[in-house]
DNA sequence: GGCTATGCTTTTTTT
DNA sequence: AAGCATAGCC
């Protein structure tokens, strides 16, 4: 089509969706046909884009049903939502849309069993995921000292993000270590599939599987979706890779957004090269940049480009802004994390009394999950409310784990995990000698511990009395299940409660009745949640219930608790995609900005990224500070001004400054023998400093020991 | 079997 | 500093 009939058509139709974008938006808009890169910086109008682009894909006279979109959190699949309803109305009800494991949910319940899932399959969490490695760990005689049982975990879901296998794993294994990743690895999948349960992982891997076996299933899926979006493509790792592959595979028609130099899930299996080497991937792609940043102020954006120019791996880019001049950046250095609190605080409320923004115009943003304590703190002492995002869930609240534990046994009573979790909640004298020995005749036997238990007359050294409390617990739950049949999930879920009578279970544990009133208003919350999906899923069931609340338990509890006016304290993680009037980045500081852990890591690249992104938030006030010294597990130590710091004032460090390598003990965690890949190990942007860092400590004016 | 006290480790980020 | 596991006691 030509530009010019496009103009003649834009102009007949009266009303146009396009007006509204620059050039280089609109070229992404209007790119419908064949596979799409779009580079969107930081700011530039990326959901702008996307949702454009589906009401225009409409417009044109594609079926909604033909329409899918991958986004990565629940969070963002909702907005996306919205803003396309806004844009198209009503005919968006038929699009797809939503995260790569919501999708891949969908299709294997649809046509999991072609590949010999249970219907009833449940999704287990990463604290199932962990406790599986624990007690294969157990199992396998392996002491937790060898390895700790989280580092193995996350060994075997990176290898399942390469799509590796336990087999190639080993044979490949250089270390003993791997050996033992390799052996825990395997007896994990069949504890998982004695369970008839998949972890987030495997929800990809399945699908990925689904789409190659059975032609008929991605046959249909290839009609269906004749015309793929995936947004935040930079965080796609290798089967969300594959999926999107085998679904494009013959029309093509596939447009991926995304920053590269926004992607900071690589922990996570996230595979940056995704995006950088989309073309190769894609042959004949187009790459659309866009370069104008709508959010940020000239100051800003240069500082967020002095940072990011250090990093190697990256399409070049540089922003723009088309916002304009603007305060400088400041910086600020403070004596210790409490005073840090107290300066940023008072620094809030010197803005709100100017006139200058509001409380809701505010976010601290930090790297790790224990800043946000004295900021707390001290906005508590002053009065001040606030948000904390992410942190402790309200899904991780025991209650709250305690009722979807019931409810997984309820809907998969081969669920072990939860089976585990609520067999003896509350005490019913099934104790830990007993379980130790359920399990050991659950694992010789080669079935689930649920089952096993059901034969216990058969297991040396379980009491009567056990047994009777087991099968007691079991009549309870089918009990429910039979008189429940014809009820709604509501009426289900209380009664459940009622009939392990759970309330007892919280009035042993909370004597305070204050407490005991807020750990049940949680039980109620569950409650509301259920009476809430079933208001709105079609067709709701346990099942269903299930799945959303595995799905969406890591997202923030949305405008629930409507704070209205507060800061907003979040880590650089959560702040992704959203954007914040002032900005407070803290604890900039060597260690933390970069994470020492992610340097020792070769990491230095993402935490470059990370202040990135934490930079562009602002839009037109940020604040850095960093201080001399923080607890660290409950002792003092000396901090140092982050690296990103120097390189963003495109400053040198002075000669007593020393990056975090230089603090690493060396060869811990990783295989010894071989050393980092690359030479990652010194960052393209700390090189200046490391050397620096390393040739004072050779010329003898050895770093200041720490002091205290 | 269940509860409490003591000692020890630590997750950086999350679908 | 705090949560978690183990040990030891009732």
């Amino acid at each position: 089509m030509s530009p010019t009939s496009n103009a003649r058509e834009r102009a007949a139709s009266g009303h146009s969706l396009l007006s509204a974008l620059n050039p280089a938006q609109r070229e992404a808009v209007e790119t419908l046909e064949g596979p799409l890169l779009v580079l969107a910086g930081a700011g530039t109008g990326k959901t702008r884009v996307i949702t454009t682009r589906i009401a225009y894909l409409m417009e044109r006279g594609v079926a909604p049903s033909n329409i899918l979109a991958v986004t990565f959190t629940n969070k963002a699949a909702g907005e996306m939502k919205e803003r396309v309803k806004a844009l198209a109305g009503e005919r968006t009800k038929a699009l797809t849309i939503g995260t790569f494991h919501a999708f891949s949910v969908r299709l294997l319940r649809a046509h999991g069993e072609a590949l010999g899932l249970s219907r009833s399959f449940t999704i287990c969490d990463s604290s199932d995921q962990l406790s599986a490695v624990k007690s294969v760990m157990r199992e396998l005689r392996v002491h937790e000292t060898t390895m700790h049982p989280s580092a193995v975990l996350a060994r075997i879901s990176l290898a399942k993000n390469r799509m590796e296998t336990p087999a190639l794993l080993r044979e490949t294994a250089t270390s003993t270590r791997d050996e033992l990743v390799a052996s825990v690895w395997e007896r994990y999948r069949e504890h998982l599939t004695r369970s008839r349960t998949l972890d987030f992982d495997d929800l990809l891997l399945e699908t990925v599987r689904l789409l190659r076996e059975h032609a008929k299933v991605r046959d249909f899926c290839r009609k269906a979706y004749r015309y793929i979006l995936v947004d935040e493509y930079q965080d796609t790792n290798h089967p969300q890779y594959e999926i999107v592959r085998e679904l494009a595979a013959e029309h093509r028609n596939v447009c991926v957004v995304g920053d590269d130099d926004q992607s900071i899930y690589g922990f996570r299996g996230a595979d940056i090269q995704k995006i950088l080497g989309f073309h190769h991937d894609f042959k004949g792609a187009k790459v659309v940049r866009l370069e104008t940043n709508y959010r940020s102020t000239r100051p800003i954006l240069e500082a967020a480009n002095a940072v990011i120019r250090h990093n190697s791996a990256r399409h070049e880019k540089s922003l723009v802004s088309a916002v304009g001049e603007g305060a400088p950046v400041r910086l600020t250095r403070l004596a210790d994390e409490t005073i840090e609190a107290q300066f940023v605080v008072e620094e809030i409320l010197k803005l709100v009394r100017r006139g200058e923004g509001r409380l809701s115009d505010v976010a601290v943003l930090f790297r790790t999950q224990v800043q946000p304590r004295p900021f707390e703190a001290e906005l508590r002492a002053k009065g001040i409310p606030y948000v904390l995002v992410g942190g402790m869930s309200f899904f991780d609240r025991k209650e709250v784990r305690d009722v979807v534990a019931f409810l997984r046994v309820a809907s998969n009573p081969d669920d072990e995990a939860a089976f585990l979790r609520v067999i003896n909640t509350p005490p019913r004298g099934i104790g830990k000698t007993t379980l130790d020995r359920v399990l050991a005749f659950a694992t010789s036997e080669g079935i689930s511990a649920p089952r096993a238990f059901a034969r216990a007359e058969e297991i040396e050294g379980v009491s009567e009395d056990a047994i009777e409390a087991y099968e007691d617990f079991r009549g309870r739950l089918a009990r429910v299940a039979i008189e429940n049949a014809t009820h709604d999930l509501v009426a289900r879920l209380g009664g459940l409660l009622e009939a392990v009578d759970y309330k007892s279970e919280v009035r042993r544990l909370y004597a305070d009745p204050m407490t005991r009133e807020a750990r049940w208003a949680a039980v109620e919350e569950m409650l509301n949640f259920a009476e809430n999906y079933t208001r709105r899923s079609p067709r709701p069931t346990l099942a269903g219930f299930l799945e959303e609340l595995a799905l969406t338990s890591g997202d923030e509890p949305s405008e629930r608790d409507s704070p209205g006016e507060a800061v907003t304290l979040m880590t650089l993680h959560a702040a992704k995609g959203l954007e914040f009037p002032h900005v407070f980045l803290v604890g900039m500081e060597e260690g933390l900005l970069p994470h020492a852990r992610a340097v020792a890591d070769g990491g230095c690249e993402e935490e470059r990224r990370l202040a990135y992104v934490g930079i562009t938030r602002a839009m037109r006030a940020l604040t850095l500070s960093f201080v001399s010294e923080r607890a660290k597990y409950g002792k003092r130590v000396a901090a140092m001004p982050s690296r990103f710091v120097f390189e963003m004032r495109g400053k040198t460090p002075p000669d007593d400054w020393v990056p975090v390598e230089a603090t690493l003990d060396a060869g811990r965690d990783d295989e010894p023998t071989k050393p980092n890949t690359g030479s990652s190990a010194v960052p393209a942007g700390g090189r200046k400093a490391a050397r620096r860092g390393r040739r004072s400590r050779a010329s003898g004016a050895s770093p200041r020991k720490r002091p205290r």
